[in-house]
DNA sequence: TCTGGGGTCCTAGGACCC
DNA sequence: TCTGGGGTCCTAGGACCC
């Protein structure tokens, strides 16, 4: 028996731009970019010109000299994308959200209320215009990978719906960079093999392709060429890790800029882990020098951690060492945490000594202790006044280049 | 105004254990 | 003294995605 199009993928059409056009109508019709040093988001008006997300402000207005920029609404985005993504699940519970504007669906379950996948779609689509104000685009497809291909073609505000029979004449005439996982690295190394499209990537052998890409990346795209993709909606997936990174203009690399900005970080971050009560044993520092090359230095510890000072002090040791490693570096362009290997603790968890303990990889002590209790004492006040009430000062961070803290909160994964 | 900030997954070598 | 293969974990780097 063949098996059905159930899969959708809804993704809204140039979502940041067109929230900022929705919430001002003179802005509509209009090329304008959401951001300032970087382009978060460009309105169709303005791709037209080139303009492209993670571009830098300045390329972009040179591309396009009436480009108008616009502040953020960082709420709005958030409200309106929970908006779209609730609209999905009035359909179905099986909605797999994958960013704050886009997500997939299984609607096999629920054809028989509200027929076909195809008219879900739509429906989907009609509902989100009216309710919202907004375009999204959908793609409907057997498997998650060409569901979102096909929400790619559809773009802007459109749907296009592949039938089983139809797949691979639908995917075989795509170009390779179309595909999940395919970015310009790979796009680059295939075209070294005269392979462009997604068709001359499914009549390349196995063999070349896993010598050209590795064995993994190599078989994972040879399935997808061919449409084998066995991926199931996942409803809720836990993040891996929890991580915040600054940009720092140039700044000497030296203790006195690198301590309060690692400091900031882990603030971030831990205060993140304290709250859903999710510790992590593995610490990843990444360090960006003047010419962005960037280099990592990581250490697993014996037990897993939430603390600010704690995190603070062992991202600060990698970074240390990391500089120590690469003497000729003066300068440095951003700082970044991560912390994995997370753990889930039950409500209350004290980080408390598990054994006898060798300083850096047994981070309980008395003097861990205490400062859980401070740690503690501000996640109170936060949740009472808010971030900024008491913590931290980010003095080192070059605040007027950074980003707003609720644009950051929309990228965080929920943990 | 040179290039944001949040993530995931893979590779490859070495340590270590059985 | 010389020899092995498999498995897991850790670390550093890199590609990619939104």
């Amino acid at each position: 028996m063949e098996i059905a199009a159930t899969i959708l993928h809804a993704d809204l059409d140039a979502f940041y731009a067109s929230v900022e056009q929705l919430l001002d109508p003179t802005l509509r019709g209009k090329p304008i970019a959401v951001g300032g040093g970087v382009v978060l988001a460009a309105s169709y008006e303005a791709k037209a010109f080139g303009v492209r997300g993670g571009m830098a402000g300045r390329r972009a207005r040179e591309l396009c000299p009436q480009l108008t920029f616009v502040g953020g609404h960082f709420e709005d985005y958030q409200r309106l994308g929970d908006a779209a993504i609730a609209v999905l699940n009035d359909f179905t519970p099986l909605v797999e959200r994958i960013s704050i504007d886009e997500a997939f669906a299984d609607v096999a379950g629920c054809t028989h209320l509200f027929g076909s996948p195809a008219e879900i779609a739509q429906a989907v689509r009609r509902r989100v215009r009216t309710e919202l104000g907004l375009p999204i685009s959908v793609g409907v497809a057997r498997t998650k990978h060409l569901a979102k291909i096909a929400s790619q073609v559809a773009k802007p505000d459109g749907l296009v719906v592949v039938e089983p029979d139809t797949e691979l004449t639908f995917l075989h005439d795509l170009p390779v960079d179309l595909m999940w996982g395919v970015g310009p690295v790979t796009k680059a190394r295939l075209a070294e093999i005269n392979v462009s499209t997604i068709g001359q990537l499914a009549k390349t052998p196995g063999w070349s392709l896993e010598k050209l890409l590795g064995p993994a990346a190599g078989e994972k795209l040879a399935d997808l060429a061919w449409n084998r993709d066995p991926r199931q909606i996942r409803t809720h997936s836990r993040a891996q890790s929890a991580g915040a990174q600054s940009a720092l203009g140039k700044k000497p690399a030296e203790e006195k800029i690198f301590r309060p900005a690692l400091l900031h970080l882990a603030d971030r971050v831990a205060s993140r882990l304290r709250a859903k009560s999710r510790p992590g044993r593995t610490v990843t520092v990444r360090v960006r020098f003047a010419d962005m090359r960037a280099v990592t230095r990581s250490i697993t510890l014996d037990a897993p951690i939430s603390a600010t000072a704690m995190l603070a002090e062992v991202a600060e040791e990698l970074v240390r060492s990391a500089l120590a490693d690469h003497p000729a570096e003066k300068t440095i362009s951003l700082l970044a945490i991560a912390v994995s290997h997370l753990e889930q603790h039950s409500g209350l968890q004290l980080e408390l000594p598990l054994g006898l303990l060798d300083e850096k990889r047994r981070p309980g002590t008395r003097k861990g202790m205490t400062r859980w209790v401070a740690d503690r004492a501000v996640d109170a006040i936060r949740e009472r006044f808010g971030w900024d009430a008491v913590g931290y000062a980010s003095v080192a961070l070059g605040t007027a280049r950074s980003l707003p803290d609720a644009f950051r909160e929309l990228a965080e994964k929920e943990l």
